[in-house]
DNA sequence: TTTCGTCTGTTCGGCACCGAACAGACGGCC
DNA sequence: GGCCGTCTGTTCGGTGCCGAACAGACGAAA
């Protein structure tokens, strides 16, 4: 994956850590306490965030960037099982013990976002029942998005998972077009890019998306969603139900 | 999914909850917290735990029986994205915050566990850290194991996939031989029933497994674990990893 | 404007798995 | 022992995706 040197979208003076949907729902006194702690960091595209194996040292909240968590097999081929935006964090094993995972996190979109150190993390995290509860409900969204991705794989067709994919990203992503070639989506869900080039122009035919070069735009959200299987929404209901408090700034599309 | 009345594997009066691993991994002084409120039950082959969007209302620990949990799409496919059996336990949505999930959860294999009813299983989750971190580390390995279904769906052959499967379950079940016909297998994998007839075959003739009507025996773990992906390995070191106290009693085969 | 690297579009054969239909065989039950 | 339901084996055509190879087109930089 080359690393380019793109425009970073949000300009640091202009971000804020409360632009990351967890961050934002934390209580008062809490987010106080973390206020402090949190330390701002730019994340370019192929930044790898943690390979397998490795001791995280600290917690990333994304607040323009996405990141793609994903497993490479023996043989080469990676699968993406979830991504993170704005409306989560990467790090999870950190509070569930782990400290590391057999997963890889690289950034999918530069951006910015907030990091916060191990120990800083997990001392909140053992005093503070609400930070807790925060991220716990948030760790059980993404089983349900692993869960889907798996049962999505298994089952639907490319250009559905390409549907689903592009609402997903959009979601997660600063308004405006996705940059992103057919060859880094391709890596992502795991298939050819040639794979991708169909599935992609059936989507732009039917007028639902538009792309040039690395640009993609997804031009009727609400059309996509027909294009793509169930898993979209399946996914993105079960996190306005666990974090209702952190998705007040809704996604692209409405709910079927 | 037929139910069938089959002989349950170990009589309850030989049954102990320590034999489940989880349930044996306690500390002395939560283990007896504990004792007294663990119920006995049968488990029975096809017997749902739980369906989409229920509300939990017990925990459940297997010590002979073995759960699978899968996601049914839409147009009625399904897939198993990971199993339960006397390592581990049904209903991490209970303490994670959820309450439900979008998966099902069925017994794959009959035999008994223990349940513990839901108010007592958050009392003891929010006052004792060490349980607290014990279900946490146990669900950050159920993390893994779906993350390496979904990478093993996306780019592993049927036959390679049966065979992880297989060994995955015989770690999971008590000594001796599966009952399991290859359209329960073919269902939880997500594949026809012939593919699974095929790829059984396969491994029957190499000398790695033995089937007549719906028992099926692993005649060589070692062997079979050359027909299956890493995924095995991957996940089976990670269980390891998290949770050495609770994996005494070893698998079937050893780690590559 | 020209060049050149990168990204996208297209083609061809091949393979794994699907879908449906059917034959045979085991084993419980009467 | 014989019946019958269930489970397993086999076949055929179809299709979605893969693997490789190559042509064209955009756009940044010279």
């Amino acid at each position: 994956m080359a690393v380019l040197s793109l425009p970073i979208a949000a300009p640091p003076g202009l971000d804020n850590p409360r632009h990351n949907h967890l961050i934002g729902a934390l209580p008062p006194a809490n987010f106080d306490q973390l206020a402090g702690l949190l330390e701002h960091v730019p994340m370019k595209l192929g930044q790898v965030i943690y390979a397998p194996g490795m001791q995280l040292r600290h917690a990333y909240f994304p607040t323009t960037a996405v990141v793609s968590l994903h497993y490479t097999t023996v043989t080469g081929a990676s699968a993406e099982t979830t991504g993170v935006g704005r409306e989560g964090m990467v790090g999870i094993a950190l509070f569930m013990g782990g400290d590391t995972t057999s997963s890889s996190a690289v950034v999918q979109a530069s951006g910015h976002g907030y990091r916060l150190e191990r120990g800083a993390l997990l001392r909140i995290f053992k005093a503070e029942a609400p930070v807790r509860h925060l991220l716990l409900r948030y760790t059980q969204a993404v089983i349900t998005q692993i869960t889907q991705t798996a049962a999505c794989y298994r089952h639907h067709s490319i250009e559905q998972q390409l549907s689903r994919w592009l609402l997903t990203t959009v979601d997660r992503s600063p308004p405006g077009e996705l940059v992103m070639t057919q060859e880094l989506v391709a890596s992502l869900l795991g298939v050819r890019r040639e794979s991708i080039t169909q599935a992609a122009g059936g989507l732009q035919s039917g007028g639902y998306i538009r792309y040039r070069r690395g640009h993609i735009t997804v031009l009727d959200p609400a059309g996509l969603q027909t294009c793509a299987c169930e898993c979209y929404g399946v996914v993105k209901q079960e996190l306005q139900r666990l974090l209702p408090a952190a998705v007040a700034s809704g996604g692209a599309a409405a709910l079927a």
